[in-house]
DNA sequence: ACATTAAGAGCACTCTTTATC
DNA sequence: TGATAAAGAGTGCTCTTAATG
């Protein structure tokens, strides 16, 4: 027996292979093979003795080899926006999470900026990868569009939208609805919006909740403000609504902009819920925590990232996907911030 | 000439290899490979034929063959946590943005929970995608404790903390300091001190910045309550402090536990600068529009996940790393949640 | 003839060695 | 001889085909 080692003996740490294994076990590559793949055709005794062999070495198959002779990977790319929303960032974990439960990684690229070049080189860079599906967590509409090109890969969109691709979302109409609903039960004449920015998927639909349910009830529809999501632009578009007449109900487009016009309506002097109520989307966290207590539309972002890794295994393992369009319904969660109009004066002891 | 195509005709969209850009551009596979590889021993003529070629046929490299033929990956490892805290997602942002702009794809693996056991299945997934690198953003002590023992693979530490691993991380202590001593500043007697879980990297560094700059000042050190980063706890905790005679000045571990402790206040009617100061830690982009606008500690997340990655970076390039821990100084950003001790008296307009 | 196992041909590249102008 | 190109072995695995008891 003839071992060649190196001349000044570190041990050899290269890892070991399919070849060292086989040797080990005393039996062909080919068998470890079948064993690693769960091939039938294999005895027991023999298994038995592989596995040992395996585990002694610590044998890791080699992913690249593997990848090279069978042309798939088990890599999954995930598309997201360079943002720290807590909506994003809770479906990307969740989709993460999913895809190693199913055994496969996860390879994610943040886009830099929203346009179409920005998407279609992230999507390159994940072809590059050899990537078997994507992922994309990008509720912006045209950038979104964009994603309709991408060749040769099974995609789903999470929290997005697109006519063509199959898509796992939160129903935003339903949410906005139950909001501004529930500030008419609580006797508003009727409820001020703040939307999010119209190119991003969910402010058109929760901005048409809001209509519909004001006209549902016969309400007058006060025209829109606009934000892009941000504390700060809540507290602008806060300032604009504070210099209209009548402000009682003000329905944000997420949780982030009803803190700025929490803080607005604070710096104005104007008491919450005491002379105004206010809504929020998306129940973060904190949310709970603002002064005060934010109620708001909570959407289960962790459920549509499972949901939406499912759309993609299905794709990719071949089952004809049922329905291609999975839809969540979001939860009112009531808290301090709504009350009915008035509350102030007749509480008598505010202000 | 006998071209062999499927019966019944769609164009044959196997993708390109290198062969067929060989084919096409009339030269060898090696040749083709040397212009993908910058190889000087080629003549412009030809590259530039080969590059027509590649051009034409959309030819992309086979990562699987290049892996399993030079036995390096183009792949970093991220282990991160399962939470949508702000600090965390700043740092994965910015490593991922920094590993791509330097040609490496990222996969991300969050820890179910923070035990030694989830950290190694998450570290061996890793090592199993024959990952380059790792870098894990774990502030987490006892977790990161055991990333030591994580064979075979270069591994950095970002926001965490690790004596024998290279680390990008903020100077808490210096941070903890500063808002201290604004707040000492300001003429309040002593500051109270809502820590973070002990076995959390930040939370002993904040603490002892804390209670360093009040022993520096010879001030009486309160007891310290101690919250789990959220805001939940953070209103637990004011719930407590409130219970304490005297209590003008507070230093909250995190600003979600400062949005606790703001609630907490305006609850018990404590208005905020005016009898109570509170400053936060992290400076996240909401801060600035709680009620009121949070004084806090901004720590630039994003540039030591940089850091983090140029760290790692050194070790795979084999570049001696000039200094294995590398730390950046935060800066305290003054807002409205501040002022003077008594303020409210003096002021006399509020409550 | 059947259940197991082995042999060997790729897979798409890189890189060393050899040939050519 | 030196710049450029080609040949060919090797990478670790899967899978089809052939051999064995």
């Amino acid at each position: 027996m003839v071992d060649i080692e190196p001349p000044h003996g570190r041990p050899d740490v290269r890892p070991a292979v399919m070849a060292d294994v086989a040797r080990l076990a005393g039996v062909s590559h080919t068998t470890v093979s079948r064993v690693i793949n769960g091939h039938p055709a294999v005895r027991d005794h023999t298994r038995e003795r592989v596995l040992k062999a395996m585990e002694s070495l610590a044998y890791r198959p080699n992913v690249a080899a593997r990848a090279l002779v069978t042309g798939r990977t088990r890599l999954l790319g995930v598309i997201s926006m360079d943002t720290a929303f807590y909506g994003p960032v809770s479906v990307l974990t969740a989709v993460e999470r999913s895809a190693r439960d199913a055994g496969y990684a996860v390879s994610i690229v943040h886009l830099p900026d929203l346009t179409a070049r920005a998407l279609g080189e992230a999507a390159d860079f994940l072809t590059g990868q050899a990537v078997a599906g994507i992922v994309a967590i990008i509720p912006h509409i045209a950038t979104m569009n964009a994603l309709t090109h991408v060749p040769d890969v099974p995609i789903v969109a999470v929290e997005g939208c697109s006519g063509t691709i199959p898509t796992a979302a939160v129903d935003q109409y339903l949410g906005a609805r139950q909001a501004v609903e529930h500030l008419l039960a609580l006797g508003h004449e009727t409820v001020a919006h703040i939307a999010g920015p119209a190119d991003w998927y969910e402010a058109p639909e929760r901005e048409r909740g809001w209509r519909d349910a004001l006209e549902a009830a016969a309400r007058p529809v006060p025209p829109v403000e606009r934000g892009d999501w941000t504390a700060k632009s809540g507290y602008a578009a806060t300032g604009r609504l504070l210099a209209r007449p009548g402000l009682t109900a003000l329905f944000a487009g997420n949780d982030l902009m009803a803190l700025g016009a929490l803080l607005a309506l604070h710096e104005a002097g104007v008491p919450v819920p005491g002379e105004v109520s206010v809504v929020g989307f998306d129940d973060a966290p904190e949310s709970a925590y603002f002064t005060p207590p934010l109620t708001t539309v909570r959407q289960d972002f962790a459920e549509i990232g499972r949901q939406g890794l499912a759309l993609l295994l299905e794709q990719l393992e071949g089952r004809a996907p049922g329905h291609r369009h999975v839809s969540t319904v979001p939860t009112l969660t009531v808290r301090a911030s709504t009350a009915p109009p008035g509350a102030a004066a007749r509480e008598g002891r505010r202000a």
